[in-house]
DNA sequence: CTGAAAGCGCTTACAG
DNA sequence: CTGAAAGCGCTTACAG
C-alpha cells in the first residue's frame, strides 16, 4: 500500500484517490460503484480502481448513507438472545440473509424490557434502518411497542391479534401433525400426548395436528390420552410420565409436547424399567440437539424453523416489505423439520 | 406531534426545530446536545427542546457521526451464535456494556469462515467503528485475521500466541480449584477427574486447579485418577464412567471436563445402580443450565463468565483501548462463579 | 449568549 | 465519456 495523502480521520477518501488518479471526484464516484449505466469508460473505471486498491481506498459509509438519504441498516429487536439457541438461529437466518442483500444488522436484545425497547427503537430510528424486524424466542402473539408505525415492519416467529402486519411463525399443527405421524405410521394406536397447559399457539396448534394424524389414521381421538402437564419441562414431564403409565391398557407410544418434557419422561420410564422404543415409543419437539442427541436413546423430535423464521421475514422486508404498496399482510406458516433418532423403532420395510 | 416541516427523507431535521424556534442552526444544535459548556441559556435550550419534541425530532446519526468524524459503532465479531447459549451471553455482556457507553453493537457471526471475517471486517471500517471485539464461543488460542491491525482491539474469550493484544478470558485455573474444592470440602479424598484429551487452556487449566486443590488439601496426586475422555460429551461420559467404576479402591468423587460428559457418567452410574451423591459425587463444568438444571439430581457446576467477557472487554475497549498509549496488553482472568445443586451432599454444618 | 459559515466524504442531477 | 457544483444533516471553530 503506497503512501497516501490523509485526512481528518487519517483514512484515505475519494478526494485522495481522484486526485491520484487525476481524474475528478465525480467520476471517481462512477468508477468505484461500477454504476450500471456505463457513464464511465472501462480504461479509466479500471485505472481509478487500481488506485484505489493501492491506496487501499475503503468509502465511508456514513458519508455515502448521507449523501444517498438511505442507509443499509436493518434493525432487528430480539427478546431474548441467550436463553436458548432458538434466538441466536434466528439472528443467523437474519443475518445471512442481510449479508445477502448487502444489508447490515443493527442487533438488539431486550429482554422483554420497555425501557430496552424504546431505547432500542430510538437507535434503530437515529440511525435511519430502512426496515425494523421485530422477533421472539418462542412462538406467541404480541402487541407492537410504539415508536414502530412509520417504519417498514416484519415479525418473526410471533404475531399481532389483528394480522395486520406481515408475519413468519413456525406451523405447530402440520409440526404436530408430523410428530404424531413419526409414531402412528409404525402401526401404534394407543398414542398419548403429553401437552402443556398454557393456552399458546404452540399447544393449540400441536394438539390439533394430534388430532388431524389420528382422525387421518382412522383413530378415535381419545381425550383421556391427552395429559396435561405444567410447567413443561423434566419436572412435568416425570410427573406426566407416571400417570402415562398408570393408565390401560397403556399407550404404545407418546408426543411430548417438548424435548424438556421428554426427558423427564425418560427419567421416569428408567425407574419403572421401561423400555424405549421397545415398550413405549417416545417423540419430543423443538429438538433441542444437546437433550435430544444425548438422552439414551436419542430422541426423534420435530424441530423448530428459527433459522428460516429469520432468513425468510428478513428476506421479505427487503424485497416486498419496502415498497410503498405492500401486499396484503399474512401469518406465513414455516415448516417444522422432522429429526429422526432412536426413540422410535425404525420404519419397517 | 404537529404538522413540521419535511426533508427528502420524510423527517423533521434541525433545521427545521431552528426555524420554527426562532433560533440558528447552531444554537438548536448545541441547545439539543446539552452541551456542557453553558454556551446557550436556559431559557433558550429549553424553549429548543420544546419546540424539538413538540416536532418529534429524531437526530440523524449519518450525520451526526460524519461531522464529528466519529461514530459511536462498536464492532463485534464472533465465530458462532447458535451453537451453545455462551455466545449469546457473551453478546448480551457486549451489547450492555456498548448501551451503557452509548454505543452501538455491529455484530458479525462468521461461523470461522475466513471469507465471511473479511467481509465482516470489511463492513466495519468501511461504518468506522471505533474498536472491534474479536470473541470465540469457546476458550482458545487464535490467530487474528488481517485487517484488525489498524483498530482498536481487544479480545474475548480467546487469546493471541504473543499476548499482544489486551484479551479477557476464563480462569480455567482457579474454575477447576473450585471444581475440585466442591468435593475436597466436603471430605472426599479420592476424588477423580475425568478430563478431555484435548490440548486446551480448558483441560490444561482445569487439571492444574484440580492438582493445586488436591495439594492444598494434602492429597497426593494420583494419575490414575485422572481419566481421559475423548471426545468431551456424554458418549465419552458414559465410557469413562464405566472405567470409574472399576477403579479400586473406588473414587467416592468425580469432577467431569462438562456437565455433558456429567450426563455421560449418570448413565453409567444408573446401570449399576450407583446413587448420587450417596455413592458418588458429581462436579460438572460449564453450567449449562439445560443440563445441569435438569439431570436427576441436578448437577453441580462451575460456570463460565461469558456475558462478563462480553461486558469487560467492551468496556475495557471503551474506556482503555481507544487512547493513544494503550495500556501494557494483559491476558485477564475472570471468575468463573460455582453454583451448586445436588450431585454433591451439602457442606456438614 | 447567539449566529454565519465552513466542512465532514460522499452522490447525483446537470452541463458540456 | 467527464467535470463542476449543489446538497445530504449535522458539528464546531470563529466572530460578534
Amino acid at each position: 500500500m503506497a503512501r497516501a495523502p490523509r485526512t481528518r480521520t487519517g483514512r484515505v477518501t475519494m478526494q485522495d484517490v481522484a486526485d491520484r488518479a487525476g481524474v475528478s471526484l465525480a467520476t471517481a464516484s462512477f468508477a468505484i460503484n461500477r454504476k450500471e449505466t456505463t457513464k464511465v469508460s472501462d480504461t479509466t473505471r479500471r485505472h481509478v480502481q487500481a488506485v484505489a486498491a493501492e491506496l487501499g481506498y475503503r468509502p465511508n459509509a456514513m458519508a455515502r448513507n448521507l449523501s444517498k438519504a438511505r442507509t443499509s441498516f436493518i434493525g432487528l429487536i430480539t427478546d431474548s438472545i441467550a436463553t436458548t439457541p432458538f434466538a441466536g438461529q434466528l439472528i443467523r437466518g437474519a443475518q445471512d440473509a442481510a449479508r445477502e442483500h448487502d444489508h447490515v444488522l443493527l442487533i438488539a436484545n431486550t429482554e422483554s424490557d420497555s425501557l430496552a425497547t424504546r431505547e432500542a427503537i430510538g437507535m434503530m430510528l437515529d440511525h435511519q434502518v430502512r426496515g425494523v424486524v421485530y422477533s421472539t424466542w418462542y412462538h406467541r402473539q404480541v402487541r407492537l411497542p410504539s415508536g414502530l408505525s412509520d417504519v417498514p415492519l416484519v415479525l418473526a416467529n410471533c404475531f399481532t391479534g389483528d394480522d395486520r402486519v406481515q408475519s413468519f411463525v413456525p406451523d405447530e399443527t402440520e409440526g404436530g401433525r408430523a410428530a404424531a405421524n413419526l409414531l402412528l405410521d409404525r402401526g401404534h394406536r394407543r398414542v398419548a400426548f403429553i401437552n402443556s397447559t398454557e393456552r399458546a399457539p404452540s399447544t393449540v396448534g400441536r394438539l390439533r395436528g394430534y388430532r388431524t394424524a389420528l382422525r387421518e389414521h382412522g383413530i378415535a381421538y381419545d381425550p383421556g390420552l391427552v395429559l396435561p402437564t405444567y410447567p413443561p419441562d423434566q419436572r412435568g414431564g416425570y410427573d406426566a410420565g407416571r400417570r402415562l403409565l398408570s393408565l390401560r391398557p397403556r399407550p404404545t407410544a407418546v408426543f411430548c409436547y417438548n424435548d424438556r418434557v421428554a426427558m423427564g419422561l425418560y427419567d421416569a420410564l428408567r425407574e419403572e424399567g421401561v423400555r424405549i422404543p421397545e415398550d413405549l415409543a417416545v417423540v419430543g419437539f423443538d429438538n433441542q440437539e444437546i437433550i435430544a442427541g444425548y438422552l439414551r436413546p436419542t430422541l426423534s423430535s420435530v424441530g423448530l424453523p428459527h433459522y428460516e423464521l429469520g432468513h425468510r421475514s428478513l428476506t421479505w422486508l427487503l424485497t416486498e416489505g419496502l415498497g410503498q404498496q405492500l401486499p396484503e399482510p399474512t401469518r406465513t406458516l414455516l415448516p417444522c423439520p422432522t429429526v429422526e433418532r432412536h426413540s422410535v423403532q425404525p420404519l419397517p420395510g
